[in-house]
DNA sequence: CACACTTTTGATAAACTTAAGATAATCCTA
DNA sequence: TAGGATTATCTTAAGTTTATCAAAAGTGTG
């Protein structure tokens, strides 16, 4: 259950998202104004916090600029047509994001999620699992069912790469350069080679690997 | 490189503009009036558009006006002092700016490259919707009212494209040439078949999706 | 209302993608 | 550097997606 913090003035808009995001299985915090937002997310740790950029007292991206000396939480900045060219002016971090109001609050929630899996997937896990599979990038170690297989080295880093994106569909070319170097100029198709054998080396739960066609590949729990 | 349209009345301030652009490496077209900026607006495709606010015969803010009808292209509008005033009273979308003569050279190419780096590719919103259509970039994923469906490339881009562009007519030329590339040549009916799978992918959100005879498609709210 | 024109539809053919197997090249280590 | 393991390439076959075509349905105009 994923903790999100909501700060906007208008209490309307912060009941509106309170309750279409605790449908959708978020654990909900609100604030309704901006030194209140600060002072919450300094007592408590979110995965994700929503600014509304306009507010009276301290704007959106001064609680921003508070929040971040103490924590790389990314926020998602509620910001009014127009307003977009101040928030690309830098007062971002790469997790943050943004969205113009009025905005259907099915975006919202794409956003949120988006944003949440984005950004804790990439907190370098050293253990990794998808279904049955295991992954311990320490040992260079994989077991599917708690029985360990043998991978070799373009397999292992292959399959890595593959959950630690997992359900983000990678393409040939994204694969090529995570796992064989940007300066690697051969055919495309290793890819497809090496998918093949790491399915066959996963047994059963090669399953998890799918192919997107025209796309590329995803892993997917 | 980037295709500039720049349309003004006077012939100095016009190739003052294309050499001084021309020499900083854009690939500049030029109009003198805004008839013509209209029309080749409506063949070719800008990356930015600099027009003249006071000019005889249709002014900048109508010629944008016509634009907009068929392209989301920024437009970056050269004002008079105190013109300003009607700029901000709402002819424009968000992706415009504008500059009140006389400005240095240097501001113009400023203005040009952050009005480009700012609508270009990454800064575009990557979470689109119309109705209960949403669409996510990043996962290459649509749902319907919540439902995931499954499209092919084909389909996908070409939903894209409609949504990015919405309440904007899309002829068949120029979803072609999005979506097809340039260098397609085949038959123009493509387009047809491919909004028939869409719709019948879309179920009932089809109907978000206009035909307009003689002209194209739409998608609207 | 009839005519000319545009779009939709469904069927079918063509083009493209991927999987799999086999083989060649490369890398690594003893 | 020989030998085994790993990695890359190639070919073919199967499966999807995309393009084409022609008939049917729809639209707008005089």
């Amino acid at each position: 259950m994923k903790k999100v913090l909501v700060c906007d003035d208008e209490i309307k808009i912060r009941e509106t998202i309170y309750d279409y995001l605790c449908a959708k299985g978020f654990c909900v915090t609100l604030a309704e104004n901006g030194e209140k937002a600060v002072y919450l997310a300094s007592k408590q740790t979110f995965d994700l916090i929503i600014l509304d950029v306009l507010m009276p007292g301290i704007d959106g991206f001064e609680v921003c600029r508070q929040i971040r000396k103490t924590s790389q939480v990314p926020v998602l900045f509620l910001t009014a047509l127009g307003e977009e060219g101040d928030y690309l002016h830098g007062y971002s971090s790469g997790a943050d994001d943004y969205i113009v109001k009025p905005f259907p609050l099915a975006v919202l929630v794409e956003k949120c999620n988006s944003i949440i899996n984005r950004y804790s997937g990439e907190n370098m896990q050293r253990i990794l699992s998808v279904g049955e599979i295991v992954l311990n990038k320490d040992k260079f170690l994989v077991t599917v069912s708690g029985e360990e297989i043998s991978l070799t080295n373009k397999m292992f880093n292959l399959l890595s790469l593959l959950i630690e994106n997992q359900n983000i569909i990678l393409s040939r070319e994204q694969i090529l350069n995570k796992v064989w170097g940007w300066d690697y100029d051969g055919d495309e198709r290793v890819v497809d080679t090496h998918i093949k054998k790491l399915r066959k080396a996963l047994g059963k739960e090669a399953s998890h690997i799918h192919t997107v066609i025209g796309r590329g590949y995803v892993i997917k729990e």
